[in-house]
DNA sequence: AGCGTCATGTAACCCGTTACATGATTGT
DNA sequence: ACAATCATGTAACGGGTTACATGACGCT
């Protein structure tokens, strides 16, 4: 079993108690949720309730609009260091729109797929410079508590980013030497 | 609609006619199923009788044990052409379970974080590895074929896994500078 | 009063994985 | 004979997304 999302939310609370919906904003389209485990509200609030009936969080708090601040508790905390520990590191799925698009590019035109890789370098640079932003804002270290969460995220956002970028790069030199008429490849070997 | 598995086989077939079992092996543990788009028999068979059906595949050949070899129509060059050059750049849903661990971490122990760091650590640069083999084997130039596929795919792992290792290195770090006790951190600010 | 946000919840649907199932062919 | 591989198929289950639903609070 390979489900994450309770391990993500355990974490969360770990490090400060929160409200489902600050869960939800967590998880959504900024830091963690970008980078590491996204997660949309009717995931999230039947998983803190089952979290709840199972012991590993507890309501620390309630307020206005029948909110409840949930906190982490000693077997919850108990589970997450077990999940984190004994699970082995985990062979991920492939399922990469980016890389499948440059294989079905190869069945394409090469102008084609030159000019949609200039896209997604595009795409990958603009991306990159906004998690440079982000970094800058602390250059040297990164700040404890919750913001540092993001800070990792954004950290290998880039480094994934710049790893995109280098690589259509390389991919478009790849199909630049293809269209060359000076230096034709040979016809697949079938 | 996100669903790339009918233009994982398109892309396929568009290169060369293959059955349903040699398109799961494809999409099996190496090459584009390992680092763009992985799927299980059990999901390509049905969609393999779907674009059939909307004529954008057909069978070129019948063998040995029912076995149908399919081959790309007009139609299928069509549908996957308008998908590459039509569908925007994509935002991929997170869903990465290594960054997920990292911020999970960040709640340990350092001590603990950075144990766990060093297996990231040594697991990808073992991956990078193999892919560094791989490319070897054709140094200068990508074959053209079904082959190149399998080396645009592992050139990819091999720049993603070094963004991990320099990334979980960098994260190493950043949690030394923590369990440092002539540099500690003052408690986040909730 | 009305709009935007805060706050939580449920149900239908889509898709992928795991498991169940079957049988032919090839190599030893 | 027997095992491994080739080859295809279906069903149950799990988990996520989208959409449906509801209501309180704060600001203008």
């Amino acid at each position: 079993m390979n489900v994450s999302l309770p391990h993500a939310l355990l974490g969360l609370l770990a490090v400060e108690p929160r409200s489902g919906y600050a869960l939800t904003e967590a998880l959504g389209n900024t830091g963690i949720g970008r980078h590491a485990w996204h997660a949309g509200h009717s995931s999230i609030y039947p998983e803190l309730n089952r979290l709840h009936r199972l012991g590993l969080i507890e309501v620390t708090d309630e307020g206005a609009r029948g909110k409840r601040t949930y906190g982490i508790t000693g077997d919850g905390h108990d589970e997450l260091r077990t999940w984190l520990v004994d699970a082995p590191v985990t062979p991920p799925v492939a399922r990469n729109e980016i890389v499948l698009r440059m294989f079905l590019l190869s069945s394409l035109d090469p102008d084609d797929a030159i000019n949609i890789l200039q896209k997604i370098v595009t795409h990958a640079e603009s991306e990159a410079e906004e998690m440079r932003l982000i970094r800058h804002t602390y250059p040297d270290e990164i700040p404890a508590g919750p913001a540092g969460f993001g800070h990792i995220a954004a950290e290998y956002g880039l480094r994934a980013d710049e790893a995109v970028v280098g690589w259509a790069k390389w991919a478009i030199g790849q199909f630049e030497r293809r269209v060359s008429p000076t230096d034709p490849l040979p016809s697949p070997p079938i």
